[in-house]
DNA sequence: CGACATAGTGTACAATTGTTCACTAATTCG
DNA sequence: CGAATTAGTGAACAATTGTACACTATGTCG
């Protein structure tokens, strides 16, 4: 095997053993470096051939979590867009891609409220440039031409914040093995919820008007 | 100084130590047993004297912070409902309780993601509970009368993951000092966008149609 | 081949941790 | 008063932690 492969297969078992134990629940402030080092199969020494600290390596954990939540965007977006089943179809990505990429996406969860400061600010700028994403995207349905940036922000956030919520409560549900995917019943149980909950506020899109703010020309 | 009051003081300091130590940005598991108790101003071995672990510390500090919260809740609904008022009154309400009970909050938002499964669990069940009260009081608005139940713990949720999402903001608004508030004219902002997030999905209501649910007779 | 670079090893050290145990001092109360 | 209860002390323990340093083995490449 190639010096290359070798560095680059411990380097993938660190952040997998640092991924997978924070799935089970750990925080990651709970996390030593060496007891990464040692789930990874690996003298504590080595971790720093790889990561000068534990805020590295929970740095490129962030990386690899939000280029995969990216790839989810790009693949709701490419999917096309049947105008009225966009939410159930948005919703069902994102449970699917949730469970396919659980390890991911629990890290952030548990990270993005973890002691850390380093990674909070990470994670909390992802989200927002996220957000904004999300906005520019809104943007283009033409329900939404004559809305203020502010106001296209603001539905973003909303959207967001709901995502997160309902992010969090995919991973709270009950699983059959400690491996295995919730109950396919209770599954769907919460798709219909979580599609409520979407739909509902852009049920008030057609009547929002924007409120207690000055529209000038041009910012 | 009576010993029930000694007692009493030394395990209020116990519990502050945690409190301000996880509004500075520590995550409750980075909590050692000896730091609490060395910030309290008190040998390990008092602890014990008191709780019997960090996890019935944590426990404490939850009851105290939903206590508290309830209370605003109270104060919420006893405020008098001027119908149309009733969100921008709600989010004043928020603010004030959240700010001036900031390290409550702090340690909630802190817990609710940590490594502690004891804390975990307990703080989802206050928040359910939480969110069933706010149900029932949802219920009671004419608007809301043929609202199945489903669709009210829904829309209960909804809005309880919204406020928390205003609540974790709050707290990571930037603040001049250490220990003081946010800058008003921030605050002034930002209570503007919480309004709204929380008023577009109730601009929904009225067009809201209870969908792929066959409403039965008797539950 | 042979010198070099380097991923991973093994050992060591000081710090901090949770828990225990015998203790002291002071309040409570018969 | 005087005995009993009890909040808090201080020392001790084994375990775990982050970091450092000299080392070995093994690919890399002139």
């Amino acid at each position: 095997m190639t010096q290359a492969e070798r560095r680059h297969q411990t380097r993938q078992a660190l952040l997998e053993a640092a991924r997978s134990r924070m799935d089970a629940g750990e925080s990651f402030d709970s996390l030593s470096l060496r007891s990464v080092a040692r789930a990874a199969g690996v003298v504590p020494a080595a971790f720093y051939r790889h990561f000068a600290s534990m805020d590295e390596l929970g740095l490129a954990l962030v990386d690899e979590s939000f280029l995969s939540l990216r790839s989810m965007l790009r693949r709701a977006r490419e999917d096309g867009l049947p105008p009225e089943h966009i939410v159930h179809r948005s919703v069902e990505i994102l449970v699917e891609h949730v469970l396919a990429h659980r390890q991911h996406f629990a890290f952030v969860a548990g990270a993005r409220s973890s002691g850390n400061g380093v990674l909070r600010h990470a994670i909390r700028n992802e989200i927002r440039l996220f957000t904004s994403e999300l906005a520019t995207d809104l943007a283009r349905f033409p329900i939404l031409r004559e809305w203020t940036t502010e106001d296209l922000q603001m539905l973003a956030g909303l959207l967001v914040n709901s995502m997160i919520a309902i992010i969090e409560a995919i991973l709270e549900l009950p699983t059959s093995g400690p491996a295995g995917d919730p109950r396919p019943e209770a599954l769907k149980e919460f798709v219909r919820l979580a599609e409520k909950q979407l739909r509902l506020p852009l049920l008030g899109v057609p009547s929002w008007r924007s409120i207690g703010v000055k529209e000038t020309p041009a910012g």
